[in-house]
RNA sequence: CGGGGUGUAGCGCAGGGGUAGCGCGCCUGUUUUGGGAACAGGAGGUCGUAGGUUCAAAUCCUAUCACCCCGACCA
């Protein structure tokens, strides 16, 4: 491709718009088009480096054997109401009507058509297991689109979904996802956490998440930095050394006017948020649940989600609070029977807490478990924090900030069953197959390349993803011979399999060309002047290290070929 | 959905009742050509949208829309 007919614009300043590195350079190279919020064009550059992230995926996704498909992206509104879908995705779901007035869905992953279609395969054990995978746009009414490409609201994505007769077979297909995902990444030059992830509303056994360690992301991770222990923080578990050491001192009330939060609790009697015991409520599935948590702490909701085994989890409102006599600002679990308490196992670690009163303007110190209160459960409801250690091996725990860029889970039977999708076994008897889904967003994968393989000056591609393998610069295309010896290495790259990208403007000076070759990020540049050709040489530069060499001009194309 | 911010030329921004501005980019010409060239000339705007106030609105008021950031949300 040469520049003069290449679709494209490179700007001077990164938009203002643009807080991130892959969406300031991205845009700033010409990559991508906003037309609105979390809706983006890929330009054709974009779109080389897309297709070629595609096909690593395709290669490693086949290689496991697993096949593409292409499905619907309208479909059947119906189809979402029989798994629940319609209300599980909410707001996020975008939805049509066609012109009888029936609902459609664009859908935002395809569970539902993919076990829809496998009801016409599979009869009998003999015809599982197998994995079907497609890489299409899918369509999520993102509450906030995020930084470019990382949260869109139309977005594609690789999604695979396998079929299995039992559980070891799941388990050897999710393993041969994993493997499969580390290859991708690995590919894309993209470091990855592989964590532990929570398997969300539909449950199911397994879950992992993989996520690219960057200040910019969304999601934290915590980590072990002695053993392998990575798991994100809404699943995450960590152990509190105990300091319980302390006697039991008597507990006495105490004044504290217009002290309600945590922090005036503190500051009013100069102790550390630790030796506090913090009271929650939260209405789960209507019914009112206390909480209690040492003040230091906060309360990972997935996980007392989990605990109450509630598919509806929310802070309580101040009317149903105060509806039960409890009173905001001095609540705790002293005295009170007739709600169910759930205490983190942080509220054991130590004694002589100070806790609320039960009344306004009033606290208790000195208060301690099993002597002035007790809840119905002791559990880990906890959001683990650097101050816990690890589970596994009592290791110093880290959180990492990361952009998730793949999720794997073990699906089990939610959809077969609520679908309707089954097989007959060796006995003859009905069985629900086990299914495993597997995602990669693609447009996130590229910006995640971007982030991770960039410098002040533009992007750096790894070679497996660049658009063109060579930038090939005519630094001054006005000189004829300049211009025609270029043009002769640009033929022959092409002859010899090598993708190449021409810069053959006659009206842009050296340094805008090497402006743009910078941001351009292709690895490989090739530089032709008058100069060099004067000397009867051929100059190479890498964009990654800036390194430039020159070689004779007449073993030019040989070196290429054999250096990429 | 809460909080904050921004909408003026392709991009980045200034201007705050009375002729629509600057830098970059763009077009034409001349000279240039190894790190975002110089000079000369030129094109480009219903100032997000709709109402209102006023002799007069980009500017003041009201509403509304869009986009960005933080949070909430998020298989």
């Amino acid at each position: 491709m040469k520049l003069t007919q290449l679709a494209y614009k490179t700007l001077r300043d990164t938009g203002s718009d643009a807080e991130t590195s892959s969406h300031a350079l991205l845009l700033q190279a010409g990559f991508i088009h906003q037309l609105g919020a979390g809706i983006y064009s890929y330009l054709p550059l974009a779109l080389k480096a897309i297709k070629n992230i595609e096909s690593i995926i395709r290669y490693e996704m086949d290689k496991t054997g697993a096949q593409e498909i292409l499905m619907p992206h309208i479909q059947p509104q119906e189809l979402w109401d029989l798994t629940g879908r319609t209300t599980a995705f909410g707001d996020n779901l975008f939805t049509l009507k066609d012109r009888r007035q029936r609902g459609l869905v664009l859908a935002p992953t395809h569970e539902e058509s993919v076990t829809t279609i496998s009801k016409s395969i599979i009869q009998s054990y003999k015809d599982l297991p197998f994995t079907l995978y497609q890489i299409q746009t899918k369509f999520r009414d993102e509450a906030r689109p995020r930084a470019g490409l990382i949260r869109v609201r139309e977005f594609s994505m690789k999604d695979a979904y396998s079929f299995s007769a039992n559980e070891d077979s799941l388990d050897e297909i999710y393993e041969s996802m994993a493997i499969a995902y580390k290859n991708i990444y690995q590919k894309c030059e993209i470091p990855v956490l592989m964590a532990e992830a929570d398997s969300g509303a539909i449950g199911g056994k397994d879950s992992h998440e993989f996520i690219y360690p960057t200040e910019s992301g969304e999601d934290t991770v915590i980590t072990c930095s002695n053993c392998q222990y990575t798991a994100n923080v809404e699943k995450a578990i960590g152990i509190l050394p105990a300091e319980n050491h302390d006697t039991e001192a008597p507990q006495a009330e105490i004044s504290t006017p217009g002290v309600t939060t945590i922090e005036e609790v503190c500051n009013f009697l100069n102790i550390n948020a630790n030796q506090t015991l913090k009271s929650l409520c939260y209405s789960a599935d209507g019914q009112l649940v206390m909480v209690c948590i040492r003040g230091d702490l906060n309360i990972n909701e997935v996980k007392l989600k989990h605990i109450l085994n509630a598919t509806e989890l929310r802070a309580a409102s101040t009317a149903e609070i105060e509806q039960e006599g409890l009173v905001l600002g001095s609540m705790s679990p002293l005295g009170i029977s007739n709600i169910n308490i759930i205490g983190d196992t942080s509220i054991v670690t130590k004694k002589n807490l100070t806790a609320g009163g039960n009344k306004p303007g009033t606290h208790i110190v000195n208060i301690n478990y099993q002597r002035d209160f007790h809840v119905n459960q002791i559990a880990d409801i906890s959001t683990v924090t650097e101050m816990h250690l690890c589970n596994e091996c009592n290791g110093k725990l880290e959180a990492v900030r990361g952009i998730e860029i793949g999720h794997i889970f073990k699906l089990g039977s939610f959809f077969s069953e609520s679908l309707g999708l089954h097989f007959t076994d060796q006995d003859g008897k009905q069985q629900f197959p086990l299914m495993g889904c597997y995602g990669i967003g693609v447009g996130r994968l590229l910006a995640a390349v971007v982030e991770s393989n960039h410098d002040d000056k533009g992007i750096i591609f790894p070679k497996n993803v660049s658009p063109y393998q060579v930038h090939l610069i005519a630094l001054n295309a006005n000189d004829e011979t300049c211009y025609e010896k270029a043009h002769a290495i640009y033929d022959s790259l092409w002859d010899h399999g090598v993708t190449c990208l021409f810069d053959d403007r006659t009206d842009q000076s050296a340094g805008v060309k090497f402006r743009d070759s910078e941001l351009f990020g292709i690895p490989l540049q090739v530089i032709v002047s008058p100069r060099n050709l004067n000397n009867d040489i051929c100059e190479i530069k890498l964009r990654k290290t800036l390194e430039t060499y020159s070689v004779p001009l007449g073993e030019t194309i040989d070196h290429i070929v054999n250096s990429i």
